[in-house]
DNA sequence: ACAAGTCACTTGCAAAATGCAAGTTAAAAC
DNA sequence: GTTTTAACTTGCATTTTGCAAGTGACTTGT
């Protein structure tokens, strides 16, 4: 079900960056093509994960909301993070270490910015800061 | 580096089913292929989440085991686990109420199953119990 | 000792998934 | 009302995956 190249890493770019729309996915540094990524977006809102709706304000636009079942996905997410920070030279340390301190505090956060979705109000916008 | 269909899985299947040679990933219910499974294991070894050692009581085996790094993705996979049993119809619910139950002492219970490894004694044998 | 398994693969080929570049359509922006 | 922008789709090449049938080293049974 996550078990490809790409799923994930939308999932770990709308968490950590705040990504809902295809033009952000897109330029997320790793480069997926467009017709994969429409696919992957189309799969992830058919298991539930995610859910899609008109940006009110631009009507060209779509916006991308991880479901309750989406940001149940923050622990292993979460874990991933912390396992890549231990084990590969990676960026974004200070990340890794607010994470590292206090990792239900970091959850919260995530489940906070993303908690507005039940009640169909707009998506979070912006990144976590480190 | 996990971002395939198989590699996850055969970290859960070493982890939750003690698996440790080739044949026991294969008999493993999902059904890989021989050529991609040689190919998988030999891109674990690679990126040292796994490493290989002859069975000294039959010398046709490999035992195949978690390096530590390997060890450390048990909290990724521990997630998965739990994520997957709220969300998707499962079965061996009784694993998950471990876990859900006391992770911490779940974790414990797989990294010493594996800590010998370190020590270059032999490899932990049997499934973990739910 | 030797034939018959077993184990951990490899090889060849077909099928599916992925990647790339160039559209297309509807809605803004100028 | 022409040009941009956003979110795709399409066609085709490349890569990855899957299947079936080997292969070679080692063990088992007689």
């Amino acid at each position: 079900m996550l078990g490809d190249r790409w799923s994930l890493l939308i999932i770990r770019d709308m968490m950590l960056l705040g990504a809902h729309t295809f033009k952000e996915f897109l330029g997320s540094y790793e480069g997926i093509a467009t017709n994969i990524l429409a696919n992957r977006l189309r799969r992830l809102e058919a298991y539930g994960i995610i859910r899609t709706e008109r940006d009110p304000s631009d009507g060209r636009k779509l916006i991308y909301q991880l479901t309750s079942k989406g940001i149940d996905l923050a622990p292993v997410l979460a874990e991933m993070v912390l396992w890549a920070g231990r084990h590969e030279k990676t960026k974004n340390q200070a990340l890794i270490r607010l994470m590292q301190n206090d990792k239900q505090l970091f959850l919260e956060g995530i489940r906070q910015r993303w908690a507005q979705n039940k009640t169909h109000s707009a998506a979070p916008r912006g990144r976590i800061r480190g």
